[in-house]
DNA sequence: GTATCTTATAGATAATCATCTATAGGCTGG
DNA sequence: CCAGCCTATAGATGATTATCTATAAGATAC
């Protein structure tokens, strides 16, 4: 029995012959003719090298390997009736994956989104891939997951992005630093301090290695620290001064304390990336449309920059 | 998703491609060239109107719809790998349904080749009508049936015949009857006699009386009864004589005695009985087949008479 | 950076398919 | 017994398929 040349459509006919018992009712129902149906049956037994159907008193009789052929053949339709059922959910977005990379930084805030996305479609995946800037630059280029999240966005060749949050930089100290009680402090006073700060690359390292180039300083000492954690720690028992995401901070934490530094406001966003040039998945293209929808109850409202209209209307 | 025109080879290189996750691999194994594969993926993907693999790293990429879709195949060619093996059972004899019409009479030898047979492949199904003669040779003339079993076989015009088992004819009279206690009986004797006889047409009865017509006689005083048993019975009783087949009577019923009529042998055999413009299901044919090979071990070998080797072998 | 691998695209072709119309022959029900 | 069903067969046709070759373009590996 060689299946490659039977059609679905051959089998549909089938179906129909053995439901109505009658090959010209088949045809009418089919919108077919009475000699097609009759055919395409011959065919099928052919292929089957088995008689399906045997014509009695101008009435069709079902043999046994008919029978077991149609009940075959509704199983294979049911299962294809399942995948169908399947690919809606998945257009829909109710089912399917959406990965997700993003530099270290942002797991203290996309946690938020995705907390109340993933309960509103708990049968969506929701791979999270973090790493530091260079390895999620990676990823991107490789194009590996559905959408990535950077502060300092990469090159858009391929790519498009939507700014949705406010990263605020803030300058910290150990509660007992000389800085830490005075009400105004300037950027001169701070650059002769030791600055514990991440690896090179890093969007918050960059932005204040900017800043501080543009207007003439150089760091006279710095230590690389391989996390935001370590940062904040380390800063609270007094090793130097950090800048740091204003939201990595926790709230209630008081075993260190942010400068008021006056002339100087680091800020940048965050945005969501994705590949234009790679298709975005269902479950992808509906996160994003639940951010935009939904950023403003999740986040903090005061950081909230909500461009994802622009992107997502891209996006269709 | 218009599943018609796609056909199950199609499936099968999908399936390829997904397993081997290369349109190459894929090419070479199904000994076809690389842009076909890549050609039927792109038909497929446009027919299910969703993404199912992705090219990235020269990696191939299995979406989640394309994975789905494969498991849905898995379980597509698995029903018809049951299907097969439901086909090879039904060739083999070991499954299927043999559908045997029989008149009254043989119903008592029949049994005994059924049974055996039975045992042997209980997975057959041995749906069994029996009737009157003209019951059965109207189910013959509809082809209602795998296979007929008859004495006096009707018209071959579409179907072939074989004798298996000699059906001799015996007169039974109660034991108190005047012909009962002599040793030598003639027709002449009988013919005055009241008669107990099954319906027109019967078998035994049309053999009875074209005896009786060639010979010149007729009989005065007939009753006609629905069954052997009732004719059995009633001449146990001394309602009259009883014509009938050797097998019907018990073997050790002693209500009533068979006369030995010497100038009369009445005897036909039994037939099976197949049509040749209807396909035989192979269940049919191995019983036949069972039938040939056993006979002599289910029946009275005295009786048996096996020409079902013609029989089989013209139904190649 | 070049040789080699991978996939994609374009264009061509023979086979097969899905259909049709026309026609024949077999049952069935008044 | 005839009109009206039913299925089967033959022959024709346009559409679709399954393939191929040739070629391009992107990635990899040494």
């Amino acid at each position: 029995m060689d299946l490659r040349h039977i059609s679905f459509r051959l089998l549909e006919v089938f179906m129909c012959v053995v439901k109505t018992r009658s090959i010209s009712e088949t045809a009418r129902q089919l919108h077919l003719t009475q000699p097609t149906v009759s055919q395409q049956i011959k065919r099928l037994q052919e292929t089957v090298n088995e008689p399906l159907v045997m014509v009695n008193q101008q009435r069709i009789h079902v043999t046994e390997a008919g029978f077991a052929l149609f009940q075959t053949c509704q199983q294979v339709f049911g299962h294809f009736d399942d995948y169908q059922g399947y690919l809606a959910e998945l257009r829909g977005g109710e089912r399917g994956r959406c990965k997700i990379a993003m530099v270290n930084t942002a797991q203290y805030i996309l946690p938020k989104l995705l907390g109340p996305y993933s309960n509103l479609h708990p049968h969506v995946e929701l791979p999270l891939e973090i790493g530091n800037r260079a390895e999620v630059l990676a990823r991107f280029e490789r194009g590996e997951d559905d959408i990535y999240v950077f502060s300092h966005p990469p090159s858009l060749e391929h790519a498009k992005a939507g700014r949705f949050l406010q990263n605020p930089l803030v300058f910290i100290a150990a509660n007992n630093h000389k800085l830490a009680s005075k009400s105004h402090v300037t950027l001169h006073d701070l650059v002769s301090e030791r600055f514990l700060l991440r690896e090179p690359g890093s969007a918050t390292r960059m932005l204040f290695e900017s800043e501080l180039q543009s207007r003439g300083f150089v760091l006279s000492n710095t230590v690389q620290m391989a996390s935001n954690e370590a940062i904040r720690v380390a800063v609270g028992s007094g090793m130097g001064l950090g800048v740091v995401s204003r939201h990595v901070l926790p709230l209630h934490d008081r075993s260190f304390c942010m400068l008021n530094v006056e002339d100087v406001n680091l800020a940048s966003h965050w945005y969501f990336v994705v590949r234009t040039d790679r298709h975005l998945s269902h479950a992808a293209r509906n996160f994003l449309k639940f951010a935009q929808l939904n950023l403003e109850q999740c986040l903090d409202k005061q950081w909230v920059t909500n461009e994802l209209s622009q992107l997502n209307e891209s996006l269709n």
